[in-house]
DNA sequence: AATGTATGCTGAGGTTACCTCATGGTCCGG
DNA sequence: CCGGACCATGAGGTAACCTCAGCATACATT
């Protein structure tokens, strides 16, 4: 067990986390989109059309849930089913041209906001955080 | 702006903290208590009687929902209610023995599991992070 | 002292984002 | 060609939040 206070450098780490996630909340806020359905959407027009439950697992929610973010996004006109050709059974989510506009301004928004915080390190202090980071995942 | 991709970062922090919750999630399961629970009772317990307003504020909820997490806590006996003497329209929340017990059994558990992660970085390692976290800090 | 306003908790009832279970189509291996 | 698996979704439940109203109490001002 290491000897200096871990515990601190612990709840240090989920301070800078809920400051991110409080961030992105807010970048999201002229969108009116929760994060959920941020997320959702960029699974969708990254791909171009996506299986609901194929959608369900990438957001690691029940595909009973996925049917409602994708209810959501389609009642904002975002994204639209499609049958898929392929399996009569499945729904395709494909996102529309609002949708793929609205992502973009997303995206834009989300890396900015990111860069305006992470400029506060020099290059290689963030290098040097992203591999600390890395060896913390599983 | 940065030249590198600090989006990856940004994407990298929210991995390693949602990565981090998770095993906290898993770490309090032996007890049957949801994260804000734990938080709850750290709390209570750390200042020994808390009111229920000040609780709230703590966690940053209604005082309502203390109101909510108080009855969690109390039905779990790891708490209870007693009148403020300083002013009779408040209540407030004092750990039982039990609480006690449970919030240092918690404490130990999240320790462990915390050093456990951390163990994989150098100590140096784990100041250079701390030092790099902060700055990210508002 | 009287009184108007603010505060502390909680009942009532709503929202959101999940969940499970059941159902009606559809697919596919034997 | 048919029994079992799989897809999306209706129905209904739960947990954790919220607001608003109400009652008891505190406190400031006259």
């Amino acid at each position: 067990m290491p000897d200096d206070a871990t515990g601190e450098l612990g709840e240090l780490l989920m301070r800078v986390a809920r400051n991110q996630r409080r961030r992105w909340r807010e970048a999201l806020a002229p969108w009116d989109l929760s994060p959920h359905q941020a997320r959702a959407l960029r699974v969708v027009v990254e791909r171009d059309g996506v299986r609901l439950s194929d959608l369900a697992e990438s957001l690691h929610i029940a595909p009973r849930s996925a049917t409602e973010v994708a209810d959501g996004l389609q009642a904002r006109g975002l994204v639209e089913r499609t049958p898929d050709p392929a399996d009569r059974r499945a729904v395709i989510l494909r996102p529309t041209a609002e949708g793929r506009r609205v992502r973009a301004e997303v995206g834009r928004a989300r890396a900015a906001d990111n860069d305006e915080l992470l400029s506060r390190l020099s290059a290689d202090d963030r290098a040097t955080l992203a591999r600390l980071l890395g060896a913390l995942l599983d």
